[in-house]
DNA sequence: ATGAAAAAATGCAGGCTCTGCAAAATTGGC
DNA sequence: GCCAATTTTGCAGAGCCTGCATTTTTTCAT
Protein backbone atom coordinates (compact mmCIF):
# COMPACT_ATOMS: atom_id res chain seq x y z
CA UNK A 1 0.00 0.00 0.00
CA UNK A 2 1.13 3.28 -1.06
CA UNK A 3 -0.57 4.63 2.03
CA UNK A 4 1.31 5.95 4.63
CA UNK A 5 -0.94 7.81 6.69
CA UNK A 6 -3.10 5.03 7.75
CA UNK A 7 -5.99 6.83 6.35
CA UNK A 8 -7.69 4.75 3.69
CA UNK A 9 -7.48 5.68 0.19
CA UNK A 10 -10.89 3.89 -1.62
CA UNK A 11 -13.61 5.76 -0.43
CA UNK A 12 -13.07 7.96 2.40
CA UNK A 13 -11.67 6.32 5.25
CA UNK A 14 -12.93 4.06 7.60
CA UNK A 15 -15.01 6.65 9.27
CA UNK A 16 -17.42 7.05 6.55
CA UNK A 17 -17.10 2.87 5.56
CA UNK A 18 -18.20 2.56 9.01
CA UNK A 19 -21.28 4.82 8.62
CA UNK A 20 -21.79 3.66 5.50
CA UNK A 21 -22.20 0.17 7.14
CA UNK A 22 -24.04 1.07 10.17
CA UNK A 23 -26.91 2.98 8.15
CA UNK A 24 -27.20 -0.18 5.76
CA UNK A 25 -27.52 -2.51 8.59
CA UNK A 26 -30.30 -0.57 10.03
CA UNK A 27 -32.48 -0.42 6.90
CA UNK A 28 -31.71 -3.86 6.46
CA UNK A 29 -33.10 -4.48 9.96
CA UNK A 30 -36.18 -2.63 9.00
CA UNK A 31 -37.25 -4.06 6.19
CA UNK A 32 -36.43 -7.64 7.61
CA UNK A 33 -38.29 -6.99 10.41
CA UNK A 34 -41.26 -5.50 8.87
CA UNK A 35 -41.36 -8.06 6.56
CA UNK A 36 -42.13 -10.60 9.03
CA UNK A 37 -44.12 -8.83 11.59
CA UNK A 38 -45.71 -5.94 9.78
CA UNK A 39 -44.47 -2.36 9.35
CA UNK A 40 -46.72 -1.21 12.51
CA UNK A 41 -45.42 -4.27 15.43
CA UNK A 42 -41.88 -2.96 14.73
CA UNK A 43 -40.28 -0.86 17.03
CA UNK A 44 -37.21 1.01 17.19
CA UNK A 45 -35.89 -0.55 19.97
CA UNK A 46 -35.82 -3.42 17.67
CA UNK A 47 -34.69 -2.23 14.85
CA UNK A 48 -31.70 -1.10 16.79
CA UNK A 49 -30.85 -4.23 18.87
CA UNK A 50 -30.72 -6.12 15.13
CA UNK A 51 -28.80 -3.58 14.07
CA UNK A 52 -26.41 -4.10 17.29
CA UNK A 53 -26.57 -0.23 18.47
CA UNK A 54 -28.64 2.03 20.58
CA UNK A 55 -31.99 3.60 20.00
CA UNK A 56 -30.31 7.01 20.05
CA UNK A 57 -28.17 5.99 17.38
CA UNK A 58 -31.48 4.98 15.70
CA UNK A 59 -32.35 8.54 15.28
CA UNK A 60 -28.42 9.91 14.37
CA UNK A 61 -29.28 8.00 10.80
CA UNK A 62 -32.98 8.43 10.45
CA UNK A 63 -35.36 11.54 10.95
CA UNK A 64 -38.15 9.06 11.91
CA UNK A 65 -38.78 5.31 12.32
CA UNK A 66 -40.65 5.24 8.39
CA UNK A 67 -37.77 6.46 7.02
CA UNK A 68 -35.61 3.36 7.68
CA UNK A 69 -38.46 1.44 5.78
CA UNK A 70 -38.62 4.02 3.37
CA UNK A 71 -35.33 5.21 2.34
CA UNK A 72 -33.53 1.94 0.54
CA UNK A 73 -30.34 3.48 -1.45
CA UNK A 74 -29.33 7.37 -0.99
CA UNK A 75 -27.00 7.14 -3.55
CA UNK A 76 -29.11 6.17 -6.74
CA UNK A 77 -29.79 9.20 -7.50
CA UNK A 78 -25.96 10.67 -7.54
CA UNK A 79 -25.13 7.78 -9.74
CA UNK A 80 -27.90 8.67 -12.31
CA UNK A 81 -27.24 11.77 -12.32
CA UNK A 82 -23.56 11.28 -13.18
CA UNK A 83 -24.51 8.49 -15.66
CA UNK A 84 -26.83 11.54 -17.53
CA UNK A 85 -23.92 14.13 -17.33
CA UNK A 86 -21.31 10.94 -19.09
CA UNK A 87 -23.94 9.76 -21.82
CA UNK A 88 -23.25 10.47 -25.41
CA UNK A 89 -23.89 13.68 -26.71
CA UNK A 90 -25.99 12.80 -29.89
CA UNK A 91 -28.63 11.22 -27.51
CA UNK A 92 -32.10 13.34 -27.06
CA UNK A 93 -32.68 13.88 -23.08
CA UNK A 94 -34.86 11.57 -22.59
CA UNK A 95 -33.13 9.03 -24.49
CA UNK A 96 -30.27 9.67 -22.16
CA UNK A 97 -32.31 9.85 -18.76
CA UNK A 98 -34.10 6.81 -20.50
CA UNK A 99 -30.43 4.84 -20.92
CA UNK A 100 -29.03 6.16 -17.07
CA UNK A 101 -31.85 4.63 -15.74
CA UNK A 102 -32.05 1.90 -17.47
CA UNK A 103 -28.65 0.53 -15.79
CA UNK A 104 -29.43 1.46 -12.52
CA UNK A 105 -32.44 -0.61 -12.63
CA UNK A 106 -30.42 -3.65 -13.76
CA UNK A 107 -28.11 -2.53 -11.17
CA UNK A 108 -30.54 -2.96 -8.72
CA UNK A 109 -31.84 -6.14 -9.60
CA UNK A 110 -28.56 -7.35 -8.07
CA UNK A 111 -30.12 -7.29 -4.59
CA UNK A 112 -33.26 -8.56 -5.87
CA UNK A 113 -34.60 -10.34 -2.47
CA UNK A 114 -34.06 -7.16 -0.67
CA UNK A 115 -35.84 -4.85 -3.07
CA UNK A 116 -38.93 -7.84 -3.08
CA UNK A 117 -38.97 -7.77 0.88
CA UNK A 118 -39.24 -3.68 0.81
CA UNK A 119 -42.07 -3.77 -1.70
CA UNK A 120 -43.42 -6.25 0.26
CA UNK A 121 -43.55 -3.79 2.97
CA UNK A 122 -45.21 -0.91 0.94
CA UNK A 123 -47.47 -3.33 -0.22
CA UNK A 124 -48.93 -3.91 3.35
CA UNK A 125 -49.28 -0.60 4.53
CA UNK A 126 -50.30 2.21 2.30
CA UNK A 127 -49.35 4.41 4.99
CA UNK A 128 -45.72 3.30 4.08
CA UNK A 129 -46.32 4.00 0.17
CA UNK A 130 -46.97 7.11 0.11
CA UNK A 131 -44.23 8.34 1.86
CA UNK A 132 -41.75 6.22 -0.36
CA UNK A 133 -43.65 7.94 -3.68
CA UNK A 134 -42.90 11.26 -1.72
CA UNK A 135 -39.46 10.40 -1.26
CA UNK A 136 -39.02 9.26 -4.82
CA UNK A 137 -40.04 13.01 -5.33
CA UNK A 138 -38.09 14.49 -3.32
CA UNK A 139 -35.02 13.91 -5.48
CA UNK A 140 -36.90 15.20 -8.85
CA UNK A 141 -35.00 18.86 -8.14
CA UNK A 142 -31.72 17.52 -8.60
CA UNK A 143 -32.35 15.77 -11.18
CA UNK A 144 -34.19 18.20 -12.94
CA UNK A 145 -31.07 20.57 -12.45
CA UNK A 146 -28.58 17.76 -14.28
CA UNK A 147 -30.81 17.69 -16.83
CA UNK A 148 -30.62 21.78 -17.23
CA UNK A 149 -26.85 21.03 -17.15
CA UNK A 150 -26.76 18.64 -19.56
CA UNK A 151 -28.97 20.69 -21.90
CA UNK A 152 -26.51 23.54 -21.49
CA UNK A 153 -23.53 20.92 -22.19
CA UNK A 154 -20.57 23.57 -21.56
CA UNK A 155 -17.39 21.75 -20.22
CA UNK A 156 -17.13 22.99 -17.05
CA UNK A 157 -20.53 21.66 -16.31
CA UNK A 158 -19.81 18.40 -16.70
CA UNK A 159 -17.38 18.42 -13.60
CA UNK A 160 -18.67 15.92 -10.83
CA UNK A 161 -21.97 16.15 -9.70
CA UNK A 162 -21.73 18.13 -6.29
CA UNK A 163 -23.14 16.16 -3.14
CA UNK A 164 -26.38 16.28 -2.20
CA UNK A 165 -27.04 19.52 -0.48
CA UNK A 166 -30.41 18.43 0.40
CA UNK A 167 -33.57 20.19 -0.17
CA UNK A 168 -35.16 23.08 -1.66
CA UNK A 169 -32.58 25.36 0.62
CA UNK A 170 -31.14 26.17 -2.79
CA UNK A 171 -33.42 28.00 -5.39
CA UNK A 172 -32.48 30.17 -8.16
CA UNK A 173 -31.20 27.43 -10.12
CA UNK A 174 -33.20 24.94 -12.66
CA UNK A 175 -36.40 27.10 -12.72
CA UNK A 176 -36.53 26.20 -16.26
CA UNK A 177 -39.51 24.14 -17.10
CA UNK A 178 -38.33 21.57 -19.74
CA UNK A 179 -35.86 19.89 -17.33
CA UNK A 180 -37.96 20.10 -14.56
CA UNK A 181 -40.66 17.93 -16.71
CA UNK A 182 -38.80 15.54 -18.22
CA UNK A 183 -37.45 14.84 -14.64
CA UNK A 184 -40.88 14.77 -13.45
CA UNK A 185 -42.23 12.52 -16.16
CA UNK A 186 -39.11 10.53 -15.74
CA UNK A 187 -39.67 9.41 -11.91
CA UNK A 188 -43.59 8.71 -13.05
CA UNK A 189 -41.90 6.24 -16.26
CA UNK A 190 -40.01 4.22 -13.70
CA UNK A 191 -42.97 4.31 -11.37
CA UNK A 192 -45.53 3.26 -13.84
CA UNK A 193 -43.18 0.58 -15.14
CA UNK A 194 -42.62 -1.23 -11.82
CA UNK A 195 -45.95 -0.99 -10.90
CA UNK A 196 -47.01 -2.74 -14.03
CA UNK A 197 -44.44 -5.41 -13.93
CA UNK A 198 -45.24 -6.36 -10.61
CA UNK A 199 -48.29 -7.11 -11.71
CA UNK A 200 -47.84 -9.41 -14.23
CA UNK A 201 -44.26 -10.93 -13.04
CA UNK A 202 -44.38 -13.43 -14.80
CA UNK A 203 -45.37 -12.48 -17.83
CA UNK A 204 -42.95 -9.72 -18.83
CA UNK A 205 -39.55 -8.76 -19.10
CA UNK A 206 -39.03 -5.46 -17.15
CA UNK A 207 -36.41 -4.29 -19.94
CA UNK A 208 -39.64 -4.50 -22.32
CA UNK A 209 -41.89 -2.85 -20.00
CA UNK A 210 -39.36 0.14 -19.64
CA UNK A 211 -38.77 0.60 -23.34
CA UNK A 212 -42.66 0.82 -23.95
CA UNK A 213 -43.02 3.41 -21.71
CA UNK A 214 -40.46 5.36 -23.16
CA UNK A 215 -41.56 4.68 -26.71
CA UNK A 216 -45.10 5.88 -25.25
CA UNK A 217 -43.95 8.89 -23.86
CA UNK A 218 -41.43 9.86 -27.14
CA UNK A 219 -44.46 9.25 -29.35
CA UNK A 220 -46.94 11.97 -27.12
CA UNK A 221 -49.05 9.19 -25.64
CA UNK A 222 -51.26 8.77 -28.03
CA UNK A 223 -54.47 7.68 -27.83
CA UNK A 224 -54.51 3.44 -27.78
CA UNK A 225 -55.97 1.14 -30.60
CA UNK A 226 -59.05 -1.13 -29.73
CA UNK B 1 -89.71 23.14 2.83
CA UNK B 2 -91.29 20.00 1.20
CA UNK B 3 -88.99 17.87 3.64
CA UNK B 4 -91.39 16.95 6.65
CA UNK B 5 -89.25 14.34 7.88
CA UNK B 6 -86.30 16.69 9.26
CA UNK B 7 -84.23 15.21 7.83
CA UNK B 8 -82.13 17.23 5.21
CA UNK B 9 -82.53 16.66 1.36
CA UNK B 10 -79.31 18.68 0.49
CA UNK B 11 -76.63 16.67 1.07
CA UNK B 12 -77.23 14.21 3.59
CA UNK B 13 -78.47 15.48 6.95
CA UNK B 14 -77.34 17.45 9.75
CA UNK B 15 -74.38 15.26 11.01
CA UNK B 16 -72.82 15.03 7.52
CA UNK B 17 -72.71 18.51 7.15
CA UNK B 18 -71.50 18.46 10.99
CA UNK B 19 -68.44 16.38 10.12
CA UNK B 20 -67.65 18.16 6.88
CA UNK B 21 -67.79 21.65 8.87
CA UNK B 22 -65.31 20.04 12.20
CA UNK B 23 -63.12 18.27 9.12
CA UNK B 24 -62.43 21.83 7.45
CA UNK B 25 -62.12 23.93 10.62
CA UNK B 26 -59.46 21.51 11.50
CA UNK B 27 -57.52 21.63 8.57
CA UNK B 28 -57.60 25.41 8.20
CA UNK B 29 -57.02 26.01 11.34
CA UNK B 30 -53.82 23.76 11.09
CA UNK B 31 -52.58 25.53 7.81
CA UNK B 32 -53.27 28.84 9.53
CA UNK B 33 -51.50 27.83 12.71
CA UNK B 34 -48.53 26.52 10.90
CA UNK B 35 -48.31 29.33 8.80
CA UNK B 36 -47.56 31.82 11.65
CA UNK B 37 -45.74 29.33 13.89
CA UNK B 38 -43.95 26.95 11.65
CA UNK B 39 -45.79 23.75 11.21
CA UNK B 40 -43.25 22.35 13.81
CA UNK B 41 -43.99 24.10 16.58
CA UNK B 42 -47.86 23.58 16.32
CA UNK B 43 -49.27 20.65 18.44
CA UNK B 44 -52.12 18.78 18.00
CA UNK B 45 -53.51 20.06 20.97
CA UNK B 46 -53.57 23.68 19.66
CA UNK B 47 -55.23 22.98 16.27
CA UNK B 48 -57.98 21.04 18.46
CA UNK B 49 -58.25 24.17 20.66
CA UNK B 50 -58.43 26.44 17.81
CA UNK B 51 -61.10 23.85 15.90
CA UNK B 52 -63.03 23.75 19.22
CA UNK B 53 -62.57 19.90 19.87
CA UNK B 54 -60.61 17.67 21.76
CA UNK B 55 -57.19 16.32 21.55
CA UNK B 56 -58.84 12.62 21.03
CA UNK B 57 -61.55 14.40 17.99
CA UNK B 58 -58.67 15.32 16.16
CA UNK B 59 -57.51 11.82 15.65
CA UNK B 60 -60.77 10.54 14.43
CA UNK B 61 -60.50 12.49 11.79
CA UNK B 62 -57.08 12.48 10.73
CA UNK B 63 -54.86 9.69 11.24
CA UNK B 64 -51.71 11.86 12.33
CA UNK B 65 -50.76 14.95 12.99
CA UNK B 66 -49.29 15.94 9.76
CA UNK B 67 -52.28 14.14 7.76
CA UNK B 68 -54.24 17.86 8.52
CA UNK B 69 -51.29 19.83 7.02
CA UNK B 70 -51.59 17.82 3.89
CA UNK B 71 -55.00 16.90 2.54
CA UNK B 72 -56.58 19.86 1.27
CA UNK B 73 -59.62 18.71 -0.64
CA UNK B 74 -60.53 15.20 -0.54
CA UNK B 75 -63.20 15.24 -3.29
CA UNK B 76 -61.03 16.95 -5.85
CA UNK B 77 -59.94 13.94 -7.44
CA UNK B 78 -63.99 12.55 -7.36
CA UNK B 79 -64.45 15.92 -9.49
CA UNK B 80 -61.69 15.24 -11.74
CA UNK B 81 -62.63 11.73 -12.76
CA UNK B 82 -66.48 12.94 -13.26
CA UNK B 83 -65.57 15.29 -15.87
CA UNK B 84 -62.78 12.80 -17.60
CA UNK B 85 -66.42 10.91 -18.13
CA UNK B 86 -68.11 13.78 -19.21
CA UNK B 87 -65.94 15.37 -21.62
CA UNK B 88 -66.22 14.62 -25.63
CA UNK B 89 -65.88 11.81 -26.75
CA UNK B 90 -64.21 12.86 -29.83
CA UNK B 91 -60.95 14.51 -27.06
CA UNK B 92 -57.77 12.10 -27.04
CA UNK B 93 -57.03 11.05 -23.66
CA UNK B 94 -54.23 13.44 -23.24
CA UNK B 95 -57.03 16.01 -24.00
CA UNK B 96 -59.64 15.02 -22.53
CA UNK B 97 -57.24 14.97 -18.84
CA UNK B 98 -56.00 18.04 -19.56
CA UNK B 99 -59.41 20.13 -19.97
CA UNK B 100 -60.65 17.84 -16.54
CA UNK B 101 -57.38 19.21 -14.75
CA UNK B 102 -57.68 22.35 -15.40
CA UNK B 103 -61.45 22.85 -14.69
CA UNK B 104 -60.57 21.65 -11.39
CA UNK B 105 -57.42 23.92 -11.23
CA UNK B 106 -59.11 27.31 -11.83
CA UNK B 107 -62.05 25.98 -9.27
CA UNK B 108 -59.29 26.09 -6.44
CA UNK B 109 -57.83 29.45 -7.11
CA UNK B 110 -61.20 30.40 -5.61
CA UNK B 111 -59.82 29.73 -2.45
CA UNK B 112 -56.73 31.09 -3.71
CA UNK B 113 -55.87 32.56 0.20
CA UNK B 114 -55.68 29.97 1.85
CA UNK B 115 -53.63 27.40 -0.62
CA UNK B 116 -51.34 30.21 -0.82
CA UNK B 117 -50.74 29.57 3.01
CA UNK B 118 -51.09 25.92 2.35
CA UNK B 119 -48.35 26.45 -0.19
CA UNK B 120 -46.31 28.44 2.43
CA UNK B 121 -46.22 25.91 5.07
CA UNK B 122 -45.19 23.05 2.57
CA UNK B 123 -42.19 25.21 1.54
CA UNK B 124 -41.22 26.18 4.92
CA UNK B 125 -40.91 22.58 6.22
CA UNK B 126 -39.74 19.93 3.04
CA UNK B 127 -40.36 16.99 5.32
CA UNK B 128 -44.54 17.66 4.51
CA UNK B 129 -43.66 18.52 0.96
CA UNK B 130 -42.74 14.99 0.68
CA UNK B 131 -45.99 14.20 2.49
CA UNK B 132 -48.17 16.05 -0.20
CA UNK B 133 -46.43 14.51 -3.07
CA UNK B 134 -47.39 11.10 -2.21
CA UNK B 135 -50.82 12.06 -0.81
CA UNK B 136 -51.00 13.31 -4.81
CA UNK B 137 -50.01 10.37 -6.33
CA UNK B 138 -51.85 7.98 -3.94
CA UNK B 139 -54.84 8.91 -6.51
CA UNK B 140 -53.32 7.72 -9.29
CA UNK B 141 -54.57 4.32 -8.98
CA UNK B 142 -58.34 5.72 -9.39
CA UNK B 143 -57.54 8.33 -11.82
CA UNK B 144 -56.20 4.88 -14.03
CA UNK B 145 -59.17 3.06 -13.72
CA UNK B 146 -60.77 6.14 -14.43
CA UNK B 147 -59.21 6.45 -17.68
CA UNK B 148 -59.15 3.04 -18.65
CA UNK B 149 -62.93 3.26 -18.41
CA UNK B 150 -63.28 6.15 -21.00
CA UNK B 151 -60.99 4.54 -23.52
CA UNK B 152 -63.39 1.35 -23.10
CA UNK B 153 -65.55 3.67 -23.99
CA UNK B 154 -69.38 1.93 -23.29
CA UNK B 155 -72.04 3.33 -22.34
CA UNK B 156 -72.45 0.98 -18.96
CA UNK B 157 -69.38 2.47 -17.89
CA UNK B 158 -70.15 5.78 -17.97
CA UNK B 159 -72.61 5.74 -14.43
CA UNK B 160 -71.39 7.93 -11.48
CA UNK B 161 -68.30 7.19 -10.08
CA UNK B 162 -68.49 4.46 -7.68
CA UNK B 163 -67.36 6.18 -4.06
CA UNK B 164 -63.54 6.59 -3.50
CA UNK B 165 -63.28 2.99 -1.65
CA UNK B 166 -59.98 3.80 -0.57
CA UNK B 167 -56.72 2.17 -1.06
CA UNK B 168 -54.96 -0.66 -3.00
CA UNK B 169 -57.37 -3.34 -1.77
CA UNK B 170 -59.23 -3.53 -5.06
CA UNK B 171 -56.94 -4.58 -7.76
CA UNK B 172 -57.92 -7.13 -10.86
CA UNK B 173 -58.96 -3.41 -12.79
CA UNK B 174 -56.69 -0.95 -14.78
CA UNK B 175 -53.88 -3.34 -14.77
CA UNK B 176 -53.21 -2.04 -18.22
CA UNK B 177 -50.00 0.14 -18.67
CA UNK B 178 -50.95 3.02 -20.76
CA UNK B 179 -53.72 4.76 -18.64
CA UNK B 180 -51.27 4.20 -15.60
CA UNK B 181 -48.99 6.08 -17.45
CA UNK B 182 -50.96 8.65 -18.29
CA UNK B 183 -52.47 9.42 -14.90
CA UNK B 184 -48.89 9.49 -13.34
CA UNK B 185 -47.36 11.82 -16.16
CA UNK B 186 -50.66 14.43 -15.59
CA UNK B 187 -50.13 14.10 -12.17
CA UNK B 188 -46.61 15.32 -12.73
CA UNK B 189 -47.58 17.50 -15.26
CA UNK B 190 -49.92 19.23 -12.47
CA UNK B 191 -47.14 19.28 -10.00
CA UNK B 192 -44.59 21.11 -12.60
CA UNK B 193 -47.17 23.68 -14.11
CA UNK B 194 -47.58 24.82 -10.37
CA UNK B 195 -43.86 24.62 -8.65
CA UNK B 196 -42.94 26.60 -12.18
CA UNK B 197 -45.77 29.25 -12.02
CA UNK B 198 -45.10 29.59 -8.28
CA UNK B 199 -41.44 30.41 -8.87
CA UNK B 200 -42.66 32.83 -11.99
CA UNK B 201 -45.81 34.19 -10.35
CA UNK B 202 -45.50 37.70 -11.82
CA UNK B 203 -44.42 37.05 -15.42
CA UNK B 204 -46.63 34.13 -16.12
CA UNK B 205 -50.56 33.26 -16.19
CA UNK B 206 -50.99 29.77 -14.47
CA UNK B 207 -52.84 28.33 -17.70
CA UNK B 208 -50.21 29.67 -20.22
CA UNK B 209 -47.80 27.42 -18.51
CA UNK B 210 -50.43 24.57 -18.09
CA UNK B 211 -51.07 24.49 -21.45
CA UNK B 212 -47.29 24.36 -22.52
CA UNK B 213 -46.90 21.32 -20.24
CA UNK B 214 -49.42 19.47 -21.99
CA UNK B 215 -47.84 20.55 -25.65
CA UNK B 216 -44.93 19.07 -24.57
CA UNK B 217 -46.34 16.20 -23.44
CA UNK B 218 -47.88 15.54 -26.61
CA UNK B 219 -45.20 16.31 -28.68
CA UNK B 220 -43.13 14.07 -27.09
CA UNK B 221 -40.93 15.98 -24.83
CA UNK B 222 -38.45 17.23 -27.55
CA UNK B 223 -34.92 18.43 -27.05
CA UNK B 224 -35.49 21.99 -26.29
CA UNK B 225 -33.95 24.31 -29.10
CA UNK B 226 -30.84 26.43 -27.87
C1' DA C 1 3.44 5.28 19.63
C1' DT C 2 1.08 9.09 22.18
C1' DG C 3 -1.79 12.78 23.25
C1' DA C 4 -5.07 16.18 21.77
C1' DA C 5 -8.91 17.29 18.80
C1' DA C 6 -12.88 15.86 16.10
C1' DA C 7 -16.62 12.83 15.33
C1' DA C 8 -19.84 9.40 16.74
C1' DA C 9 -22.42 6.55 20.08
C1' DT C 10 -24.81 6.36 24.23
C1' DG C 11 -27.94 7.16 28.29
C1' DC C 12 -31.42 9.78 30.16
C1' DA C 13 -35.09 13.08 30.95
C1' DG C 14 -39.09 14.88 29.13
C1' DG C 15 -42.60 16.30 25.82
C1' DC C 16 -45.52 14.96 22.03
C1' DT C 17 -47.99 11.58 19.11
C1' DC C 18 -51.23 8.08 18.71
C1' DT C 19 -54.40 4.06 20.19
C1' DG C 20 -57.88 1.34 22.79
C1' DC C 21 -61.52 1.53 25.83
C1' DA C 22 -65.47 3.03 28.29
C1' DA C 23 -68.42 6.85 29.68
C1' DA C 24 -70.99 10.99 28.37
C1' DA C 25 -73.17 13.95 24.98
C1' DT C 26 -75.52 14.66 20.58
C1' DT C 27 -78.47 13.40 16.74
C1' DG C 28 -82.18 10.96 14.16
C1' DG C 29 -86.52 8.62 14.07
C1' DC C 30 -90.71 7.32 16.51
C1' DG D 1 -90.18 12.76 25.17
C1' DC D 2 -87.71 8.36 24.42
C1' DC D 3 -84.78 4.81 22.34
C1' DA D 4 -81.03 3.65 19.22
C1' DA D 5 -77.12 5.07 16.64
C1' DT D 6 -73.39 7.99 16.19
C1' DT D 7 -70.01 11.09 17.81
C1' DT D 8 -67.27 13.27 21.27
C1' DT D 9 -64.50 13.07 25.12
C1' DG D 10 -61.26 11.76 28.97
C1' DC D 11 -57.89 8.73 30.46
C1' DA D 12 -54.22 5.48 30.59
C1' DG D 13 -50.37 3.69 28.41
C1' DA D 14 -47.06 2.59 24.76
C1' DG D 15 -44.07 4.41 21.54
C1' DC D 16 -41.74 8.26 18.97
C1' DC D 17 -38.41 11.80 18.99
C1' DT D 18 -35.20 15.62 20.80
C1' DG D 19 -31.73 18.13 23.55
C1' DC D 20 -27.92 17.69 26.41
C1' DA D 21 -24.06 15.83 28.81
C1' DT D 22 -20.97 11.88 28.91
C1' DT D 23 -18.26 8.20 27.09
C1' DT D 24 -16.09 5.87 23.31
C1' DT D 25 -13.92 5.76 18.85
C1' DT D 26 -11.35 7.72 14.98
C1' DT D 27 -8.17 11.03 13.10
C1' DC D 28 -4.08 13.60 12.94
C1' DA D 29 0.22 15.82 14.25
C1' DT D 30 4.04 15.21 16.83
Amino acid sequence: MQDMTGKNSANGGLRERKKRATRAALAEAAVRLAAEHGADNVTVEAISAAAGVSVRTFFNYFDSRDDAFVVIDADASVRVRQALLEAPADLTPLDALREALAAELTEAERQHELWSLHAEVLRNSPHLLVRSLGAHMADEAGLAETIARRISGTAADRADVPPDEGGPGERGRALDLYPRLLAAVAGAAVRVSVQHWCDRQDELAFADVFREVFALLAAGLPAPER
